[in-house]
DNA sequence: GTCCCTATACTCGGATAGCAAGTGTCCGAGTATAGGCGG
DNA sequence: CCGCCTATACTCGGACACTTGCTATCCGAGTATAGGGAC
């Protein structure tokens, strides 16, 4: 079971962003995948993804780039996952209690197999965990925690992709 | 993000074999096989899989087959994933902060990274809700959710098989 | 009748193809800018 | 000098190959059984 890869980089992408004003010039996908050391075309691709989910913003042309499309407070997680990797789920019953000799009429099997329960709890808690934190997060502990060097790297970085 | 389809299988085929008296002869794999309506070369590999992890045990030879190798009670879904599925974590961190024009020195990155370690926390959460159920859970609902009428017929079909 | 031996049939185990999804890449549609031209 | 027009350069967006890992399959090694033969 592997997620994405695109799922780090939206990640780490989407806190870059936090830190862009609503009225600069969005940062371009080429910008922002130097800054990660991401290919460019894999990161487009990715960027597609969280636009569709409305996550992100893009502005297109000249001039164009990406912003967040809400507040980073309102992004979590689990938002950027599903968006990437998609909603299904990891386990997928494919019923085998109804196959085989013992099976008996399709009318008998409503209620959910209790294995697939099992497997989808399990992901409840997974995606509630993902859930409980969001972009904002991200970015207070990366304040915190990063090397206070590369932060003013970043920022100094990020301020020259914005003039522009 | 998916979960190995032989996940499925490897627990409906040990929820079975908890109903088999550890003196009785194994069950072959194409014997689980058909009475699970699955292809008996892929069950074949998966059974492997248990087998190697300890969760199963195989006996060879004419009159060979498959028992758990330890009380249903000591099985959980998490042992299942793990010996079908791998150890591995889903989400993997491939240190992009050390990456890009803002890295600093490989040095000031001993802990992990914040984003890797929210969903390495989550996965926790999935795999602690995993490791609650137990081969003896699955088989108590079985038992009370399962129309009786599949039991019977299960309970008939296993018979024949081990007496063969 | 009893014991032993051999051939057989059935089992697991690992090595081998096929395929689908994710990964990586590219080129076209669209827009703001910058420069040149006319008034 | 000011305004307009055009060509340009840069952006996103969707369509197109490739690779990795999962799915599916096959054949060989090993063992208990069943039958036949010798004593």
């Amino acid at each position: 079971m592997r997620l994405s890869e695109g799922v780090e980089a939206a990640v780490h992408v989407c806190s870059v962003l936090a830190f862009v004003p609503d009225d600069a010039p969005g940062v371009p996908v080429a910008a922002l995948a130097e800054f990660h050391g991401v290919g460019p075309a894999y990161l487009a691709k990715t960027m597609q993804a969280l636009v569709r989910a409305g996550i992100c913003r893009s502005e297109p042309g000249r001039r164009g780039g990406f912003h967040l499309a809400r507040s980073a407070a309102d992004i979590t997680l689990l938002d950027i996952v599903v968006a990437v990797d998609g909603e299904e789920t990891a386990f997928r019953c494919t019923e085998i209690r109804q196959r085989g000799p013992a099976a008996v009429e399709p009318e008998c099997y409503r209620a959910p197999c209790g294995i697939a329960r099992a497997f989808w709890s399990a992901e409840d808690a997974y995606r509630r965990s993902l859930a409980a934190v969001s972009i904002v997060d991200i970015g207070e502990e990366l304040l915190t925690s990063v090397d206070p060097r590369q932060l003013e790297k970043g920022a100094e970085w990020l301020a020259a992709v914005v003039i522009r």
